[in-house]
DNA sequence: TATATTATGTTACTGGAATCACAAATAATC
DNA sequence: GATTATTTGTGATTCCAGTAACATAATATA
């Protein structure tokens, strides 16, 4: 299903929702939401009326049903359990990172090779990865973070699916494989630095753009290249 | 344009170009790139089309030519140079992050409110708040990695677009307003986490899905609301 | 040199997401 | 209560990325 951008929006409109709650609005119309979310007005409610959401024709919506509405859609009555593995850089700051913690999501547990690092970090403890499999049997737990080199991201992977793991978040920038049924969400940094730093260069003045670009090539750039597998 | 997801797919080919070539390939056919990276081959041959890159017929892409070709539509010939603002827990681990300098990506300085942060981090000097617009004035920099609090986000965001920064990787979990010719890329890792949280949650099982959960609610969810504003 | 084979490059096509447009509903006003 | 104004909800339309199909070119083979 191609709902995924709708997914992604929803989660927006909730840190909007609370912004708004904050400043002490009780409710808001579609367009409101579309401005402080950089998406149309229709944007809005075309996604609402996906998730089935209601709202008052001419009244908008209650912020403050409008987030039951999502928590639903979201799950989010219970807290979301799940593992880190690897604690590595990315892995250490994800550990101390508070924004989970609101949502409502809750490591519940660090794995890592290094028996240097296994000490609890931000009140979660740090295991070996030996223990990684059995842990998840045990607590059930089905999501998990990927934050291990690009050389072991592979490895790791499978043993995770293994273990019944149902989405993964990889930090590694490698693609992983996966049975159909595991959902992987991948953040390659470097990538999307770069593809950044692409767009600031050609898309930032009109004479720089693209299109300049490719008429400056001279035509083919390969040619006559005799290939060959040692 | 669109182009978005094409060029993150080209970066992902380097990725997996340089893997081919480590393991001993000269040259790949368009469906070995799109095995690795996790498309059709139709998909890569219409990325490189789209770029101007052109490979063999029946000869595929010698690896060393495509890369060269890949280099120079990211303009990798020279190093690119950003700043790092903001050194809490993601800052640090960016400013850590090997993936960048084999990218030709270089950090050349960092910026912090605290003053207890002000020390070198790996190599990296970090500055207080008040040289960043002079710094990047300066130094020509037109690229800046934003991982500040949400609450200053969208403050310092103008500061950068007044510096002459043309691209911005975010990750506050704010959508930033920038004029037209600022390019801004956000990764919200809550956002991420949770969008991947549905969907191992209702994607899974057949009997699991979206459809049986919209069934399950009754009717309309909202109704007869008195709204107001406070 | 002619033929068969294979992989590219591009045009045509498809499906799905974003946009548009408007009917339906509700609140406000007279 | 009737009328007007406003905002939602969704069917119709547009647009665009991804897919498929196929013509073209290069290589291998006989």
């Amino acid at each position: 299903m191609g709902e995924n951008k709708s997914i992604l929006r929803l989660l927006q409109y909730r840190s909007c929702l609370e912004r708004f709650r904050e400043i002490g609005f009780e409710r808001v119309y579609s367009h409101n939401l579309g401005l402080e979310a950089g998406v149309s007005a229709e944007q809005v409610r075309k996604d609402f009326s996906r998730f089935r959401i209601k709202g008052n024709k001419k009244g908008g919506y209650l912020i403050e049903d409008l987030m039951v509405a999502l928590d639903r859609t979201f799950g989010k009555i219970r807290t979301q359990e799940v593992v880190l593995v690897g604690l590595g850089n990315i892995g250490m700051a994800l550990s101390n990172y508070r924004g989970f913690s609101s949502k409502k999501i809750d490591i519940v547990a660090a794995f890592d090779m290094d028996p240097a690092k296994r000490k609890k970090r931000n009140k979660i403890a740090v295991y070996p990865m030996e223990k990684l499999v059995t842990f998840l049997r045990e607590r059930g737990i089905h999501i998990a973070i990927l934050a291990v080199p690009e050389s072991q991201a592979q490895g790791v992977c499978d043993l995770l699916v293994g273990a019944g793991v149902r989405g993964i978040m990889n930090f590694a920038p490698v693609i992983l494989k996966t049975p159909a049924g595991v959902k992987v969400n991948s953040i390659n940094l470097s990538n999307e630095l770069e593809s950044l730093i692409y767009y600031a260069e050609n898309e930032a003045g009109p004479e720089n753009g693209l299109m300049k670009q490719l008429k400056d090539e001279s035509g083919k750039i390969m040619k006559n290249n005799s290939l060959e597998r040692i």
